[in-house]
DNA sequence: TAAATGAATTAGTCGCGCCTAAAACGTGGA
DNA sequence: TCCACGTTTTAGGCGCGACTAATTCATTTA
């Protein structure tokens, strides 16, 4: 039975490590004020934050100056078990409690630090283990393995290509109450009809018939698996 | 339409509102130390934050020196919301994620600083508007009325008379598991067999015809209403 | 290679909410 | 009435996590 001590971390510090896992995808490094943009904080108070987190958690992060940040094992495992929580609890709400795929991104982002490793459990168990959130992201497992899709981009797909939309990955409610009234949802398949070969809109249909024209906002978040 | 607009509190300060509701019972004004003790705090940091709440927040809390303090209407009314945030998630933790009565406790004392509104009215409708939780006592309502309970100490039935459970005053996790072992919970009818007129153990019976000695720990913090 | 520019860090501050130690208060008993 | 004792407050301090303003650094460009 291996346990994992595992201090008990402040809200600022889970937001962190979530934040910076966010960032990393591809870099190596993350910045200061890339960190800083995404959290909404000064830069000057991110320093002083990666400062001390270096200092005081090194099992969590290496910092460099000038140079960016990067999770360590220890620190990406953190990361995965507050995405993990925020994901399931998402899928809660939505599952267990009527809420729509717009309104549960706020509720998840705070409660996703303050539940119990039991409540997680039992949510994951009424939900029936699942593997990915009302999004389309996967959703890491207790182990902090996290599946890797092969989606690409809306934006990506030639004139006459179809895809099933896996993941969007916008959280503005707007944005989601938009994609919600045009059915362009986890599960929906489209179909590109028309578009300008050096980018900016393109024209879809849906797989319930409709054609819709869709600006870069929405093709660069929806993101799709190639089908046929 | 009344919008009643609430300032956004800080965890810390909703747990002084709820500590000085809960000591206030039958006082009228709750003392420094009284205060600190139930909170865990020294006295020093309990005087410094009435001082402040009184200062900067005095719609809430009313302070004397060396007198004590005591909650206005306003600050009755959030405490209140926090209550009935606790009795709800309680409530709903037993009868949606199949916790136990012993175990909700504590992840109701986090979590009730921090769902939504919307998360509030949720879990109610879900349970049906209940009126009391899982120990048996009253949860406030959305406008802040909570009700009053006719019931008296168990330790205070004479031998001969018979109370239904209406609720436990006790949080600590071990209790309640060995009241459940008794079949000592809110509803059961107990019947008192003996008892030392002058206080001390007393004999009691269940419905289910178990009969079993119980000390001042648990007759004192079970109440019941009389039946008969 | 040196100057310009933008990113990052340092320095100093603030409010919060807790602490300990020491002083002040206020109340009951002699 | 006054003193002793327990309660409460004051004084001073600390860590956290944000801020602004000023400075330094690293990179790009002339």
């Amino acid at each position: 039975m291996s346990v994992t001590y595992r201090k008990d971390l402040s809200r600022a510090v889970e937001d962190y490590l979530k934040a910076i896992y966010e960032l990393q995808r591809g870099r190596q490094q993350v910045s200061t004020s890339a960190l800083a943009e995404r959290l909404g904080f000064a830069s000057a108070s991110v320093t002083g934050m990666l400062k001390k987190l270096h200092a005081q958690s090194p099992s969590l992060v290496k910092y460099q100056r000038h140079r960016g940040v990067t999770l360590t094992q220890t620190g990406e495992k953190i990361a995965l078990e507050i995405i993990r929580h925020h994901r399931l609890i998402e899928l809660y709400l939505i599952e267990a409690l009527g809420y729509s795929w717009d309104e549960v991104h706020e509720e998840a982002d705070r409660l996703e630090h303050f539940i119990s490793e039991s409540f997680e459990d039992r949510i994951a168990t009424f939900l029936g283990e699942p593997e990915v959130d009302p999004h389309g992201d996967p959703i890491p497992t207790k182990e902090g393995y996290i599946a890797v899709s092969a989606s690409t981009r809306l934006s990506a797909l030639q004139v006459g290509e179809s895809g099933r939309i896996t993941k969007v990955l916008d959280e503005d409610p707007e944005l989601l109450r938009y994609l919600t009234k045009l059915g362009l949802c986890p599960q929906a398949v489209v179909t590109v009809t028309q578009r300008d070969p050096f980018g900016g809109p393109i024209h879809i249909q849906t797989d319930a018939g409709a054609t819709q024209m869709l600006g870069d906002r929405v093709t660069d978040s929806v993101y799709v698996e190639l089908v046929q």
